[in-house]
DNA sequence: TTGCTTGCAAAAGCTTTGCACCCAC
DNA sequence: GTGGGTGCAAAGCTTTTGCAAGCAA
């Protein structure tokens, strides 16, 4: 569903659109959570592709702007597609169920109106911002609670 | 001034109080911005500490509570001094200026107070938060602007 | 064709582990 | 005195780089 819009800004880079890159859009397709590199080097070596054309076409994708990193609580070199909302790249507040790991775009940004007074009290002039709410979502929600 | 609650931090979970700890918790003290391991090392290396030691220590501290890891833009493997607040621990909104990493924390969560309604329309139920506003800090407005 | 891409393997970083010695309690 | 803690060096992982061969445009 992305993929031909994903290949489209492959091109529009100047990228060429190969083999290797394909497939790793492709399981980018079919997927939402984030995932590591090491994750989609698993699932990609069985077709051929190297390790470091996995490094290599990640840095590509978010360079591109198909990819973005993101930062969990627990460890931070995951990737995730990046919402497909033009002129909004990087302003994706998302909330985070801590059970699956299953990420959703907030559809508003929770943000009073007033974040920048708050933030110049501290002597900041604000550019942007970074938000990820944690909680449990609703798939989780209704399975039987298991502790850790 | 934390020195001596995170010294009691470590007794009272049944560590040893040794050299080494001491002076990355002086460290720790005199310090704001969030870390590396790197750079820690590079600090206490001249005073005999090992690498080795001052991973294990981050690693203790993280335990204890003394220590939290936090998750820049750029990278995670920064650490910083857990917010002395009780019962609070996780909750720390912050402005980190993206040309020194400068780091302050806001005295107010810039949150709005329907955070939950929206969230809830992902169907998440929300238990916390991370917040990281990015932009330049005063110091460095100040200074003319170099472009890089 | 042409030069961007690739796979391999080696290198480079960063973090952990093994081990004998040491010191806070 | 004793077991947890330490420094050193080597090992382990993850990520990057070099290079000749391959292939999309």
């Amino acid at each position: 569903m992305m993929l031909q819009s994903w290949i489209d800004q492959l091109k529009r880079n100047g990228h060429k659109v190969t083999a290797p890159r394909r497939k790793l859009l492709q399981y980018l397709d079919g997927r939402d959570a984030p995932f590591t590199a090491e994750e989609i080097y698993g699932e990609l070596s069985a077709t051929g592709v190297g390790r470091a054309t996995v490094f290599r076409t990640l840095k590509l994708l978010q360079d591109v702007g198909v990819l973005v990193r993101v930062h969990l609580e627990h460890g931070c070199q995951h990737y995730q597609a990046a919402p497909g909302i033009p002129g909004d790249t990087h302003h994706h507040d998302r909330i985070i169920c801590r059970e699956c790991g299953d990420i959703a775009l907030l559809d508003q940004c929770p943000m009073r109106s007033d974040v920048s007074d708050i933030a110049r009290r501290s002597g900041f002039r604000i550019q942007g911002h970074h938000l990820d709410l944690y909680g449990i979502c609703s798939s989780c929600e209704e399975l039987p609670t298991k502790d850790d």
